[in-house]
DNA sequence: GTAAATAACATACAGATTGTATGTTTTCAA
DNA sequence: TTGAAAACATACAATCTGTATGTTATTTAC
């Protein structure tokens, strides 16, 4: 006989895996509880014991792909010990986790719109959030660390590492935009002026 | 009497306006119809005969929106003839235009979930979509614009432009993030490696 | 080991929303 | 001026969401 936590556990799972087919599939709107429940082959009142409102599912949806993408990004780092390399490897890491199917519709259309985005910020936080910031002052020679916006320039970093993997999700070749995303980070890195 | 043309015309203005102010406030999907027919002071039915659904009056918010700031950045480059110059007066209005409240909210985050980004892209190139690639292109050195993936910079530098506004929206220091900006622009018009 | 308590899940319901179908009134066109 | 068409209003059917209330399974206390 099953324990109430392993009940638990795979009710949420179930749940998590149909909400997050659907929502990626037809977005947070267009999909409806009872889409999710007879998906997950439950029925709506396991969900909502298990989830606030449809909003909570979202979240447990997006959370479990912020940290799959954290992860993997953390992992790439591993290897590499020099700074510069170890930024470029997780850049590559990102573009490669963002392809998975759907992944880039949740994380940057339909978290920030069903959540919003202190929400999906606070997700970031908790998750890789700190990770381009540090490779990227790690990266840089140390005169620059103090002397450019680094704050600023991550976050701006990190919205064209975004705009990058939607571009590459949505069909168009990859190689250019990497491209692109490496000579920013190698300007970055080595080129940026002293200031 | 009013003539039909300016009925429908105020009607219309009067459900856009309404629309804005109640999508900018509350988002889209926490905005309902009878909201928005009471906020413009006229029926439900008003609005469904002006429009299909709410998604068509999301649109011509958005459309209005868009409009206005594109104009605005067409405008400030009127002033100036040299290229580089015309580039940073273009950064400059964006932001500027994007201050208006609720702006950020509508084009950057309401709209691309309830409209979907490929239908943000057809008004983006509608209105003014096209001015970053080609402001960039003619305030860069001769031989870059062929070597670089200009097309991919442009996307990838749009989507810098528009998280700058939103952390600006936000509360951030506006002149930090406008400092990242334009570092970026002076490198890419003017410090860009030769390939 | 059993009974009370609690957690897991199912069913039933109330309120609200969306889009449409069907009226009514005002302008337009012949 | 009268029929047609557009502008607007009202009424309706089909959801959908969240909650309240049941029922069954598992813990916990004794």
């Amino acid at each position: 006989m099953p324990t109430n936590r392993d009940r638990s556990a795979a009710m949420r799972a179930k749940l998590i895996d149909a909400g997050r087919a659907l929502f990626a599939e037809k977005g947070f709107a267009d999909t409806s509880t009872p889409d999710i429940a007879r998906a997950a082959g439950v029925t709506r009142g396991a969900m909502y014991h298990h989830f606030a409102d449809k909003t909570d599912l979202m979240r447990a949806v997006v959370e479990q792909e912020a940290e799959v993408v954290a992860r993997d990004i953390h992992r790439s780092g591993q290897a590499t010990d020099d700074a510069h390399g170890a930024l470029m490897a997780g850049a590559k890491a990102y573009f490669t986790a963002m392809q998975v199917p759907g992944r880039v519709r949740l994380l940057l259309l339909e978290g920030p719109s069903a959540l919003g985005v202190a929400e999906m910020q606070r997700i970031d936080r908790e998750t890789g959030g700190q990770t381009l910031v540090d490779g990227l002052a790690d990266a840089m020679p140390e005169h620059n660390t103090t002397a450019l916006p680094l704050e600023e320039l991550a976050n701006v970093l990190s919205a064209a590492f975004d705009r990058a993997a939607m571009a590459i999700a949505d069909g168009a070749d990859a190689a250019g935009y990497e491209d692109a995303i490496a000579m920013l980070l190698s300007w970055l890195t080595g080129g940026a002026p002293k200031r």
